[in-house]
DNA sequence: TCTGGGGTCCTACTACGT
DNA sequence: TCTGACGTAGTAGGACCC
């Protein structure tokens, strides 16, 4: 582990929620809960206003509206999010070449790597300089730790939250972890929680006192010789900018169990498609197929099937995660679909036998050689039958629930918390809708809280529109730490 | 109460070739 | 020819994270 306090861990403060509020002055101060509001969903963010009442992360959105009955309820506008976010990995990026995001609203930065800061003292000031540009330009707060590692950085953005940054000495990290709960840990989960509290460990200092032996007898080798390393706070991770994808996949839960086998069948062929198009937008072929399935009593199985080599055909992955899907029961209801692929690569089987081709070609060309060529044609022959088999026979069968009305869809273009633009009135926001109504409450990040108008769905003066910046200009104004949103 | 979506990593098991 | 050990790849499930 390094000896300056040089790893510095930024979380935006209740991201989604607060950009939500920066956006509306109507909910600024109140309880905002965004997240899934279908009769599944669950809660993605909940500002602090919300937290108050006990409402929090992956909580049931059901639970939620129990709890915190006269919150606002609003759906995720990740576009809005990724904007911002990008605004704060640029500034990130100033510091050091060495930023690792984890998510929109989250990273890594390694100070030392960019020169931005030594030691203590320097490292507490860029944390400070940070925190008021972040405000500056995007009128949010995040909170900001820094440590010597990785995980002591985590652990003390999450102490400095909301609005505030915790550095941690070093040389005072294993006083400090000692009495904290073992949940602090990362890795460290319910299950695994439950599993030491069994074993009478509840504490971080109490890992250490098990020693390394113990734990891997309770949790296994890789997980045991990582929680006691980290118990003991060694964690020489180190800050990585660049991390390759895994896997690509996309899954739907619906709001009520589907039975009909042709209707599962067509979900598994949409996903599949979308799965497809996520893979090629960055720039992938996979080769293995996976298809997830959560039944009606929420067991989860997965199926999966690896080609002969990576693909970004459409086709081809319908048809592995169709014939995965022959191999599930699913009479009792299916609750979630999912497709994935995995084994990524940057070219594709298809590629890889144009390439052959066209080198047997030039070979075959260059004279006595025809012996190559033949084996070229044949290799080109088995690819044929091979795409054929794979892509043969897929009827995309007809929609049934299509027919499920009109008028549902049309409420569906106005989701609670969407921009929307109406010709007389302007700029707002749909508070809700319902039985052919949309309310919407005219208001921009930077005007007052605004009122409140009704309409019918089908208004043709009212139209979808997109977000409007949350801080008009975006002048850097280190020392003043105001409220984000500008005014006019 | 009733549990999203998109990922990563680990473990256990099986099949297969040597 | 059969058998066991071993490494590797594929498969399935589960825990965890944000």
């Amino acid at each position: 582990m390094r000896s300056a306090p040089t790893i510095l861990h930024l979380d935006m403060d209740a991201f989604f929620a607060s950009a939500e509020q920066a956006a509306k002055p109507s909910l600024r101060g109140k309880a905002v809960v965004v997240g899934g509001l279908g009769p599944r969903g669950v809660v993605a963010t909940a500002s602090y206003e919300a937290r108050r009442f006990g409402v929090h992360s992956a909580m049931p959105m059901g639970q939620a509206r129990r709890l915190a009955p006269n919150a606002a309820y609003l759906v995720p506008r990740f576009g809005l999010y990724r904007e911002i976010s990008e605004q704060v990995m640029t500034l990130l990026r100033e510091l050091s070449p060495l930023v690792e995001p984890l998510s929109l609203d989250e990273a890594f930065v390694d100070l030392e790597a960019g020169g931005a800061a030594s030691d203590e003292r320097s490292a507490r000031a860029v944390g400070e300089r940070l925190r008021a540009d972040i405000r500056a330009v995007t009128g949010l707060t995040g909170s900001v730790g820094l440590a010597a590692s990785k995980m002591l950085a985590k652990i003390a953005s999450e102490d400095a939250k909301p609005d505030g940054l915790v550095l941690i000495e070093p040389g005072t990290e294993r006083e400090l972890l000692g009495p904290m709960s073992v949940r602090t840990l990362p890795g460290v989960g319910p299950v695994t929680g439950d599993h030491l509290r069994r074993a009478g460990i509840t504490t971080v200092a109490e890992i250490a006192e098990a020693g390394q032996d113990e734990l891997v007898r309770l949790l296994g080798k890789a997980h045991g010789v990582h929680l006691y390393a980290m118990a003991l706070a060694h964690d020489e991770r180190p800050v990585v900018a660049e991390r390759d994808t895994k896997s690509v996949s996309v899954e739907d839960t619906f709001d009520i169990d589907i039975h009909d086998r042709v209707r599962v069948r067509l979900e598994v062929d949409r996903l599949a498609e979308r799965c497809v198009q996520r893979l090629r937008v960055g720039g992938h072929s996979g080769r293995t197929v996976v298809l997830k399935v959560r039944r009606y009593d929420f067991s989860t199985l997965t199926r999966s099937e690896t080609l002969r080599g990576p693909t970004d055909d459409p086709g081809v992955v319908r048809e592995a995660a169709a014939r995965l899907l022959e191999s599930v029961d699913t009479t009792g209801g299916v609750r979630l679909l999912g497709v994935g692929v995995s084994g990524l690569a940057d070219f594709t089987q298809e590629d890889l036998f144009a390439q052959a081709a066209a080198q047997a070609a030039q070979v075959a060309e260059a004279a006595e050689a025809t012996a190559v060529a033949q084996r070229a044609e044949a290799a080109a022959a088995v690819a044929e039958s091979d795409a054929a088999q794979e892509q043969g026979g897929a009827e995309p069968s007809g929609g049934d629930g299509a027919e499920q009305g009109a008028e549902a869809a049309s409420e569906r273009r106005w989701l609670a918390g969407h921009d929307v633009r109406h010709a007389e009135y302007g700029p707002g926001w749909v508070q809700g809708s319902g039985l052919g109504r949309v309310t919407v409450r005219f208001e921009t990040p930077g005007s007052a809280p605004g009122r409140v108008r009704t309409f019918r769905t089908d208004d043709p003066r009212l139209e979808r529109s997109e977000p409007l910046p949350l801080v008009s200009a975006a002048p850097l104004l280190c020392e003043d730490a105001g409220q984000g949103a500008s005014s006019g």
